[in-house]
DNA sequence: TTTATTCATTGCAATATTACGATGAAGTTT
DNA sequence: AAACTTCATCGTAATATTGCAATGAATAAA
């Protein structure tokens, strides 16, 4: 095996899991973190930020192209990539419920 | 390859990834639901709620044991599962950081 | 004590992930 | 045009993950 049974699992359940593990990697989170920080777009130097060859890092930007949390656009021969604003509020909605959800139900067990 | 470069990245971009990594499958998705959902431990049952087979469901509950996300104390010949406060707090807290930071950034830019 | 019950562990097969060198595509610069 | 820059893709190797049948360990129930 190794292919992940997503048939039997709710979408939303599919989805948070989909997030959670594209920011399942040290890099992909050094990379979110560095496009917040630096406010903007980036438009290149991902590679120079990150301990990893480029194709790598290209790897982990499609990765999380792929889960929806960033876009990139091209512009001339460079690369602009953003935080997506949609999949970004919608994870950060989901978990905050989980969270609270938690949070509301102070258990005295264990 | 196959192995991740954890030591180039800071302890809290690995911790946040590995928390992060621990929620990336439907299943333990799933599974923390449940936990929450029932407020107390679980004390077996864990695998009637799943598709999945026992020694998968164990496997899984190992994983969030290992991250931190659960723990597990053993009751007669049960065992006792829940989510750890701690670690879920701290996973709450950086997250947060993590969408507000972005949100205080209303980035004008794609 | 024998039989169940509950959960963990082992062992295995299939698939996925991570990483990078080499190469390609597409624009920029000289 | 020729050389350079920037990023994606391909191919490949190493390792990790997913899933389950079989088995084991340990308590509970008969």
């Amino acid at each position: 095996m190794g292919a992940t049974k997503t048939d039997h699992f709710t979408d939303q359940q599919n989805e948070l899991a989909t997030l959670a593990k594209a920011l399942g990697h040290p890099a992909r989170v050094a990379i979110i973190e560095y496009l917040i920080k630096v406010d903007t777009c980036i438009c290149g130097d991902i590679v120079n930020e990150l301990p990893l060859a480029q194709p790598t890092v290209s790897q982990h930007l499609k990765e999380l192209k792929n889960a929806g949390l960033i876009k990139g656009s091209i512009d001339g021969n460079a690369v602009c990539y953003c935080i997506d604003d949609q999949t970004w509020k919608r994870f950060h909605g989901v978990l905050n419920a989980m969270f609270t959800s938690f949070l509301e139900k102070s258990s005295t067990c264990c």
